[in-house]
DNA sequence: CGATCACGTCAACATGGCTGACATAAAAGC
DNA sequence: GCTTTTATGTCAGCCATGTTGACGTGATCG
């Protein structure tokens, strides 16, 4: 009898622990967003804009495929933000030189700029998250999500020679 | 000479450190989410719907307006996804006894059934993200999370006397 | 009884996904 | 050298989900 009982406790509690894990990736997430979507709104773009100069200004030369393959967006949907960032000049496209099918982009300056002040409030949050919780909490944080991804995205995050794109050729 | 390198690679490490924090944050809530928009998809919903069985399961009788503070979005937006699970028979609406304004919306069999077929991916998501980090490092997940969050809704994972929504009159 | 509240609804618009089709230049393969 | 594949771009249209603004109705409150 108590043992059934506290069966049905575990049960309970790990129901309400998992919803909870749930949950506290929702409101995080929101509120990670939150500040750059402002931000962007102002300047009549919108958070895909953003997360297309995010990883532009993370690997630079990157060509146009690597990053469909990282947004994992179609090439169309792709192709509105990127055009409209390359028109205003955020972001120049170069011809790559080993292969001149290929659109090596990087941001300009004006680029780099947009990416700091977007980034920046994300890099707070983040920074405040990490002092608050401690050195430990943040190991265990980094396990945790990566439990939480398939095996192919886990991979970017492999420490031993970050096998990401620079490595390849290009 | 040596103390400044040393400072230059500790911003480094910091600046990389955080960027991996955004990363994390972005993969992992895409793969959260993937599985269930494919079941939606299927059946003519999408991920608005998800998010309201979810909380109208967390949370049986919940108001219009308790829903609506949970996911800040317009009653235009909820109204169109909400209106659709009624019609739909997911979610059965009561007239409030108390205040007869109110609609209190609460999971058919219907809806209990797609919650669960929606969540369980999920649910079995975190398990194994918890089951892999270990018991340590879901206490540090939870505290960074945490910590990301504006006080608002840090409020609700609060652990003395969860002052979520059933406290207060219905 | 008048104001406020909870909720609903109509209309119009923006963003950012998607599919499908077609185009072009460069590279790779036989 | 000719053919096929690859990297990229582009047009057109659809869908889901967010937005604002205006207006309506019944219930509650002061």
């Amino acid at each position: 009898m108590a043992d059934i009982k506290a069966g049905v406790n575990q049960l309970f509690l790990r129901e309400e622990e998992l919803r909870t894990g749930m949950e506290l990736l929702f409101y995080a997430y929101r509120e990670f967003t939150a500040e750059p979507d402002e931000i962007l709104a102002e300047i009549g773009f919108g958070r895909a804009h953003h997360r297309v100069i995010y990883f532009v200004g993370r690997y630079p030369k990157i060509t146009v495929s690597e990053l469909l393959a990282i947004l994992k967006i179609t090439k169309q949907s792709l192709s509105r933000v990127l055009g409209e960032l390359v028109r205003q000049e955020y972001i120049l496209q170069q011809t790559g030189v080993r292969d001149r099918r290929q659109r090596l982009l990087e941001l300009t300056d004006k680029g780099v700029e947009l990416e700091r002040l977007l980034s920046e409030t994300q890099r707070q949050r983040i920074a405040r998250a990490y002092r608050m919780a401690g050195a430990e909490a943040v190991e265990g944080f980094r396990k945790v999500m990566l439990g939480m991804m398939d095996e192919e995205d886990r991979a970017k995050f492999a420490p031993p020679v970050p096998a990401r794109l620079a490595a390849v050729k290009r």
